[in-house]
DNA sequence: GTCTATAAGGTGATAGAC
DNA sequence: GTCTATCACCTTATAGAC
């Protein structure tokens, strides 16, 4: 199951120039000149420029599917611990993907692929605010939320000289740390 | 000194469109649309396209600039104090140009009129990390740096029941927490 | 599977009348 | 100050040859 080479390159290619220019900044004309090919040709693996974004962004929703599927099954306390350390992973290792998403909200959030997305992180964010649901918890929870796949879109940008376990591990830190503490686990 | 009422609406328009479809997402037919004029009214009161956009951010810029100066005079504890509560007030009260410069984070980022405002933001990174410049303390900074932004971006979409006296006190409270304590402060 | 050529329409910006 | 008409260009997508 390793042959549709063509394709790749093409998913390759605009990964990088999304996430660099952004989804409406990059042509089909740039993805087809990056990848040696014409712009026919992108259209021939992929139905439109959305089907190549929706391609592109399928294994970085489908993980957070499965973040979302393990917290469900978990008490509250594990889910909690799990869910910062799951979400820092997940930001960190689809960070190219975010950039993506984040290099054009307004446009891309209200996608139907994006849809469940939403929701998702809604639910990860009850589960960072705790059971108490006070609004200070929930702000600190949309913080976190917000905050670290922002990091994510900028590593890139100004985040040299650090190491990914060194980031990993200081984002889960201030993460926990700026997220209320809930009464019975403390 | 309150006589151009088209062009102050022209950037109404253009401000509330921006937000919600983002700069590239938003032609000159759509703003003059929503104005009820024509293109060529817009390009008589502004140069291009890429003017309105300027013109829109000039105001959140400059206050930047001065929450800039003002940390400048002070000693770190102050200035790390009021750097948390100044960027909460600059981020909520100019919300909507923060949607439009988010709605197209890759292109805008670079422009000129917005290259001083990364300058500035790594400073009030450095105050929030604190003398010690530790990674770890310089991670949490830009996580705060990043989130309390992103935050603004999503008042309109989800951060309806609180109000803003409330979401600032809540933003203020997380940021604090999730920053390192500086060793000589506490 | 990939190409060239082209369709069909949107883009920012300009010219010149009123 | 505002308009209509137009420019030159770029966009996604399709048709049909190879």
């Amino acid at each position: 199951m390793a042959r549709s080479s063509t394709r790749d390159e093409i998913l390759a290619a605009a990964a990088r120039l999304f996430a660099a220019a952004g989804y409406k900044g990059t042509s089909l004309h740039d993805i087809a000149v990056d990848v040696g090919c014409s712009k026919a040709a992108l259209l021939y693996h992929f139905d439109s420029k959305e089907a190549i974004l929706t391609s592109l962004c399928a294994p970085a929703i489908a993980e957070l599917e499965q973040l979302h599927e393990r917290l469900r099954t978990q008490d509250e306390r594990a889910a909690r611990i799990e869910a910062i350390a799951g979400f820092v992973d997940l930001c960190m290792r689809y960070r190219q993907e975010i950039q993506v998403i984040y290099g054009d909200l307004p446009g891309l959030l209200q996608q139907p692929a994006f849809q469940r997305v939403h929701a998702m992180t809604q639910t990860v964010c009850e589960i960072l605010a705790g059971a108490s649901g006070s609004p200070t918890a929930v702000i600190a929870a949309k913080l976190v939320l917000a905050g670290i796949p922002a990091i994510a879109f900028g590593i890139d940008q100004d985040m040299h000289g650090y190491t990914d376990e060194a980031l990993r591990a200081a984002l889960i830190e201030a993460a926990t740390r700026a997220l209320v503490p809930s009464p019975e686990t403390r």
